[in-house]
DNA sequence: CATCGTGTTTTGTGATCACAATTCTGTCAA
DNA sequence: TTGACAGAATTGTGATCACAAAACACGATG
């Protein structure tokens, strides 16, 4: 249980953005944090810059860590690079699944379902999140698995604290289902096909938030 | 001239690494660096824990970090992703390129040229990296070209090595000079499809040069 | 001769301190 | 009211030290 300290409070960090707890364009400051865990500075420092490394955070030299605030731009950016290399996992993943892990992800859509029939955000989110993290778990490619995981990182702070249970729509599942029948067949091709389908279509859901917040901000 | 320490010991340990200075396996060990560089020993520990964020080392908690060493697995697993983003770096890159960077480009190839003529390989392979760097650099994606950076820093430290004058080509060039010509054209499928097979053509080279690697592992 | 165990050395990790660069704050001048 | 500027407070960076875990060397034991 008792890791690195640095470890662990790069894991809370990590959730943390994931989760959209930290505004873009906050800044995240050493003594701060090192005091809010109780520890002395020097761990955190080595996890934000971890952070930083990975492309979560950005910092000029000398200068306090912040979140980087979403543009169109770099959405589109982010975008364009995970449509390649979670498309390529899908159907990479898609020989190698084996039975329990077509169970889990049958079970996270039952689970999506039933978060979007309630208007459970995070539920939904969450779920999203591990039927695409089982999926391409799957790949059998470490260093894949691993570079997507990083434009994960660099997406989830904006998106989990846009999405409001307003935009919860059947048809996000859709998709879900449509990927996990070809699975089923053992069809990568067409596995790809609903997945890149999956990622434009809540993708493009996203990219609207994003111009709405830009609109509130010009308001207020 | 004077930034951050860390972020200058950072640079000097990349450089070693793509220059492949360090041997695959090899334990970098924060006090010796240290004294080697006549620091103390905090900015190293920043720069080498930087590398394994971006993982061009690799360190288990409570231990030394290490240059990764390559197998046939894990270069096949890098070469996948490679493949995927440097082909849609250069596709993307195709209707960017302006006239100047066209011109490096070309200048890059006529020196490669000569460094195969004269069987200097240090020459070839620094212009060829600053063919390719040039080339993605056009695309306009930063987090692409990033990703990419992070990819090449994990091959390099071992096809540095292993590549000898034995092993210069003029077939080496070919594809370079494919994907030039198609570039002037302004045809991104057909410069895409030259680097990749660039790309494929370079990496079966260095697969077996791996493979003799193991081999002469076993004997010697 | 091989293998395990023990004591020593090495090495990463975290805390504390010193310093310089940045950021903040309040005041003065246009 | 707005802008710049000087002082103070904040904050990242690097050095030094303390400690525990890992790596190592060497002798005991089968």
């Amino acid at each position: 249980m008792a890791e690195n300290l640095q470890e662990q409070l790069y894991q809370r960090l990590r959730e943390g953005l994931l989760a959209g707890q930290f505004k873009p364009g906050e800044r995240l400051k050493i003594r701060d944090l090192a005091a809010a865990w109780g520890t002395s500075p020097m761990p955190v420092r080595a996890a934000l810059q971890r952070l930083v490394a990975e492309g979560a955070l950005e910092g000029e030299p000398q200068r306090s860590v912040r979140v980087p605030p979403m543009t169109r731009e770099r959405f589109k950016q982010i975008f364009q690079v995970r449509m390649a290399l979670e498309g390529m996992a899908v159907e990479a993943a898609a020989p190698r699944l084996t039975a329990d892990e077509l169970e889990i992800l049958r079970v996270c859509m039952e689970r999506m379902d039933i978060a979007i029939e309630q208007r459970d955000v995070q539920g939904y989110l969450n779920d999203n999140s591990q039927f695409h993290r089982v999926l391409y778990g799957a790949c059998g490619n470490p260093v894949l698995l691993r570079t997507i995981e990083n434009l994960w990182l660099q997406v989830g702070p904006f998106f989990n604290r846009l999405f409001t249970e307003a935009d919860l729509s059947l048809r996000l599942n859709d998709f879900h289902e449509d990927a996990f029948k070809a699975l089923l067949e053992g069809d990568g091709k067409a596995a790809r096909f609903a997945i890149e389908q999956d990622l434009s279509y809540f993708g493009q859901f996203l990219l609207n938030l994003l111009e709405l917040d830009f609109a509130q901000a010009r308001i207020g």
